[in-house]
DNA sequence: GCGACAG
DNA sequence: ATCTTGTCGC
């Protein structure tokens, strides 16, 4: 079974996007594969700056037990796409796979800060990522994009399916009594019930999964440290 | 045509 | 996402 596929240009207008889309999504396995035993969990985030082109990327590989970081790698890529809703991926995959190839540790799953198939054509960011590093993974987002659900109780594990055309894409999970949900669903070698199960267990203090706080502060640290440089000359 | 729209 | 200070609530 294939669980990689092989890559695109990155060169490629909106149009030529979607159809790369529209070709990968039936790549995409929605279920772990057998016997997945996870000893180490991971983040990835890509942060950008206002005037600049460049997007700096990072990837911080925790151990699952204690959620301590065991491993990270970032990197510094120019970005060759516009954030365009439902393209995400095409604008930040390229710099996340320079920090994959300098990871030295691998994780046994990587969750995406965007969505998973919880997305216009069911190839979001972490769909995309999770096809082209090999990688099962999870689509964890702040906000949706497609789909609605209802509401959900005010305890921490409450949760409410995410509906888009009919099919439950993801789920709204609360991650924190009282705090606004995150959305969760699955990347690639994913399936829903799993991806909830290791949100859940990443984030047992705050609203976000301690994998996409790892990464996010390393990328800002990244960016800020490049600012700096610029200054000085 | 109008509204929505991950990061 | 980024630009930005203080401020309200648990």
């Amino acid at each position: 079974m294939e669980l990689q596929v092989g890559w695109h240009r990155w060169d490629v207008t909106p149009k030529e996007a979607v159809e790369i889309q529209r070709e990968l999504r039936s790549r995409v396995v929605l279920h772990p594969p057998p016997g997945l035993r996870v000893e180490r969990i991971a983040g990835a985030d890509v942060s950008t700056e206002k005037g600049r082109d460049t997007g700096y990327g990072g990837i911080v590989v925790l151990d699952v037990a204690s959620l301590t970081p065991v491993a990270q790698a970032g990197s510094a890529v120019p970005l060759r796409f516009p954030y365009v809703p439902g393209l995400l991926s095409f604008r930040e995959l390229p710099v996340v796979a320079e920090a994959w190839a300098r990871l030295e540790v691998r994780p046994d799953v990587l969750i995406f800060d965007g969505h998973g198939i919880a997305h216009p054509r069911r190839l979001g960011i972490a769909c995309h990522g999770g096809l082209l590093l090999g990688v099962p993974s999870i689509g964890c987002a702040k906000s949706l994009l497609v789909g609605k659900h209802g509401r959900l109780g005010e305890a921490r594990g409450s949760t409410a399916p995410i509906i888009h055309k009919d099919e439950v894409v993801g789920m709204a999970v609360r991650t924190r009594k009282s705090v606004q949900p995150v959305y969760v669903s699955p990347g690639h070698l994913m399936d829903l019930p799993t991806a909830v199960e290791w949100v859940l267990r990443a984030s047992p203090k705050y609203r976000e999964p301690e994998t996409t706080r790892h990464a996010h502060r390393m990328v800002n640290a990244l960016r800020r440290a490049d600012g700096e440089a610029a200054e000085l000359g």
